[in-house]
DNA sequence: GAAATATGCCGAAACGATTAGATCGCGTTT
DNA sequence: AAACGCGATCTAATCGTTTCGGCATATTTC
């Protein structure tokens, strides 16, 4: 019973400044720093004795691991970087959300970053990454070039998974949307209705979501023998100050289509607020509808007809997916998950005589 | 010139698994490893010479330092935790949008993490967070009691600021709102219209955003001899759905008031859905106002009349706060910074005849 | 009852960086 | 010319944890 002794020790080691250690722990427990340690892990068997005592010690003492140096010895970091492309779009925020239930669910932390769609932000920020030695990255990629510089020396890529957008030649594994799909069912939508002069704005050109959502519109139309005009298709950055503008162009000049579909839901935001500021009403003179959502649309009159993304089921199986990488090695092949938006009905369309 | 010799075997250092590590580097350029960490870290004058060496072996070699083992030595962690009590609000959405960039420009990354409201899991993302050893945490509260597992053996607090609510007696730093400000500011404005009977629905009477609003609108009516009716106050979470069924009970009542104020941008929002469900015109016939926004409520008819919050100013703030406490120790008196909201005029609200 | 095998715990060497203190040149001063 | 100072670099201890190998002690096996 030695340990009683030492026992009134440990108040000394806990006074002389900064926060307790294992070691202190262990003098104070009068066992050695690996069975505190093994206490702590779980790691291996302790006799319910010792056990007690370390319990207590921790409990007294206060203690909590260093996780810098449990770090440092274990080769990991229990961080996972979230890297979205831009966070003022609510779209993202809501990605931000989902994450970050996602990420504690599985034992990590989460790391965010905003590269404002800049390849420079990108670049930087992975760099910034992989000093923090973040396990996993979640990647809204913005610069669709091969991406070097995550490689590790033996040619694999940290764990990484793409999120939204296809990039690096999909060489990463992958969550995303069916863009093409989601601008299909809306288009189809709106011919249904009876349109026939669309017109769409859309995101920019060189991002997988952009492109497959004027893919999509425009194989819908091509399969009923129809194309949009070309001043009726406008592509810009996702935002909604873009959208405003480009809609007031759209519906001030000559031949006012009878229908617009926004691609995004914070340019559908934009569409709006240029109808309410040119005193036009929706749907009566013009329809519109938008592929993915923001929240607080519910109290938008009239109720957007749009597509809406599973945004939480992505997000869990993006983390999903990473957490697999992260186990299994950057051996495997990528894997790509495309989820299919549903189409929500509004009623800011309505049919051509 | 002996290091040249060396200098073929970094290879085989590289080629052995995993990443470079300071000594490789050292290695390499033929150093110490003490030249090698100066030169990265700029702490002592190294000569061109050795610099250009260590530089470029860096460089071949594609070293960064593993910031574990930096954290360890130097007991940081470069990491800022931002604890938000609702991810899912716009609001918050917004500030870490905000603090994400005043996070990086500090040169620290951003932790994030969503207490949903819940004494429970703030106690664990606090947990959390010392164990992850952050440097400075900016929390917006959800617990009002006080945090003594927060604070350090020597009895002080770890660097933390407390964002848009006071709590732990005003221990800590903190940066918030002047709510009582913002409802007077509405509440005195519906007033000059002609209204009387104003209701409102307001958050949590734990928090000080929610009793604060309550207690702006109670003094600003007060102050002319009036005073809301009870069963026109009514408190609850700061939720759309909440906000919407409140809304709904309060305009479906036999006397409904002739304006009505929201404690939030989601709470407006949920007003005004509500007010559409009923078919319900606003301000025709009731008026309606808030305090705080929401990202693409431009695109709302009518426009909203509401206080809004500088939040990007008091992010910065508030991290300006947190980097002074980091460097300072938590020996000086905790300031607490308060912001003024701006009364912004829509046409959601009417005189009264 | 001795040998072999488990069991429970400890000692000490890592992990990769920082940094105080030691060392080594080399130009200045006396 | 000897002593000195100083700037540039290195050596080695250190941060707090995990973990491997070893060492008693307890249990089983023949």
């Amino acid at each position: 019973m030695g340990w009683k002794i030492v026992q009134l020790t440990w108040l000394t080691g806990l006074l002389s400044g900064g926060v307790a250690t294992i070691r202190d722990v262990a003098k104070a427990a009068g066992v050695s720093t690996a069975t505190v340690s093994a206490v702590v892990n779980e790691s291996t068997f302790v006799s319910p004795a010792l056990r007690a005592r370390v319990t207590a010690a921790i409990a007294s003492l206060d203690y909590a691991p260093l996780s810098a140096a449990r770090n440092l010895k274990k080769g990991r970091s229990q961080l996972i970087a979230l890297v979205v492309s831009d966070l003022a779009n609510p779209f993202f925020a809501r990605v931000v959300w989902s994450a970050e239930a996602a990420v504690a669910a599985w034992g990590y932390s989460q790391v965010i970053f905003n590269s404002d769609e800049k390849p420079d932000n990108e670049r930087r920020i992975l760099a910034r990454i992989r000093a923090l030695s973040c396990d996993g990255v979640l990647l809204v990629p913005v610069d669709t070039r091969v991406r070097a510089d995550q490689r590790d020396p033996d040619g694999h890529m940290s764990p990484m998974v793409h999120f939204g957008r296809i990039a690096d030649d999909g060489r990463a594994d992958s969550v995303t949307i069916d863009n093409v799909s989601a601008a299909k069912q809306v288009t189809n939508y709106l011919l249904d209705l009876g349109h026939r002069s669309i017109a769409t704005i859309t995101g920019p050109s060189h991002l997988t979501t952009g492109r497959g959502r004027l893919k999509g519109l425009q194989e819908a139309m091509a399969a009923r023998g129809l194309a949009p005009r070309p001043e009726h298709v406008r592509s810009g950055e996702f935002r909604e100050d873009v959208a405003y503008s480009v809609a007031r162009e759209i519906i001030e000049s000559a031949d006012r289509p009878t229908a617009l579909y926004a691609a995004s839901g914070v340019m559908a935001l934009g569409v709006m607020r240029a109808l309410a500021d040119l005193g036009l009403r929706c749907p009566d003179d013009i329809s519109i509808a938008s592929t993915d959502t923001i929240p607080g649309i519910g109290a938008l009159r009239p109720r957007l007809t749009r597509t809406e993304h599973p945004v939480t089921d992505m997000t869990n199986e993006a983390l999903r997916l990473l957490i697999d990488r992260i186990a299994r090695g950057s051996g495997a092949t990528p894997r790509h998950v495309v989820f299919q938006p549903a189409l929500i009905l509004g009623d800011s369309c309505s049919p051509l005589p």
